[in-house]
DNA sequence: TGGATATATATGGGATACCATGGGAAAAGC
DNA sequence: GCTTTTCCCATGGTATCCCATATATATCCA
């Protein structure tokens, strides 16, 4: 299973390539396709990434909605329609696309933030203040992880 | 598993002639036949496209209705009877037919969504619209996509 | 324990291949 | 014989590949 941990900041450089984290990369390795899908938040300035087999599991759950409803279809052009799919160098470097760039607001570097089964791509400033927030909704809110049902 | 992603806006020419995406043709070469299948959407101004095996797909959900239905007759009618079948050429090009341009409101450019195990060709303006319209109803009617039954 | 060497990672830059697009030639249909 | 379609090649821009370098971490030997 696939587990993103921890934060890394990488460099942007010129060309728009930026390194995916050592760590990221060896979790995506087992994967057919080498390279990431990217996708907009759809709650923050930042983006989404996960492996391809992921999405993989995200159209298969499509499928079982009915061919043609409107759920199918909103779903699938906000999910799939706004994704991309970037393969990496040799080098595990991925070039991000313009638009995806603007969208979270990046420069110079970006902060690579484990999230389990995805990670998320941040400006490293804003990121800061996003955590802080995490941290105290967390505690004001006293939120805990529910026991785990097993995976039946 | 055929899985089409992001959105590419390629050109028309004055031929008729539109380059598929290479990564949707990617995802097509592994058919038997070398092209795509396009029908008119039941429920927007764009086009429906997909691999030729998905068309089996289909015609298999079609029998879950009572044989000689009105229901069956009428999908069967309007996605089987206004299918087209185009072949790629050398360069990964196909022609858009005159009627289906005129129905999906297409002139210089089209734009390719990917949506998982389908396609849709807009109008880049007109899709600009959908998509933000399918972002809000996601986030409105909180869609999510259920737990897959694990295709057994 | 300390220092030198080896390995891995991040980053920069140039060469190359691929892709979208245009146009013309050959083939097919009317 | 003329129009329409299919095939093939040319081109420009972009993304990908490949190699070089720097920095950090790990390993090894004295």
């Amino acid at each position: 299973m696939t587990l993103f941990l921890s934060t890394h900041e990488n460099k942007i450089d010129k060309k728009g390539r930026v390194s995916i984290p050592a760590p990221f990369r060896a979790e995506l390795s087992p994967e057919s396709f080498q390279g990431v899908v990217l996708f907009r938040s759809n709650t923050y300035a930042c983006l989404e990434g996960v492996a391809w087999s992921y999405m993989q599991e995200i159209g298969n759950r499509l499928d079982d909605f009915d061919l043609f409803s409107a759920e199918q279809d909103d779903l699938a052009t906000s999910i799939f329609g706004t994704a991309v799919q970037l393969s990496m160098d040799g080098d595990g470097r991925v070039v991000m696309p313009q638009d995806l760039i603007g969208f979270a607001n990046l420069s110079e570097r970006a902060s690579f933030v484990g999230m389990g089964a995805k990670f998320q791509i941040w400006n490293p400033s804003d990121f800061e203040a996003r955590r802080d927030e995490a941290r105290h909704a967390v505690q004001s809110k006293k939120l805990t992880i529910p026991k785990g049902r097993g995976h039946e």
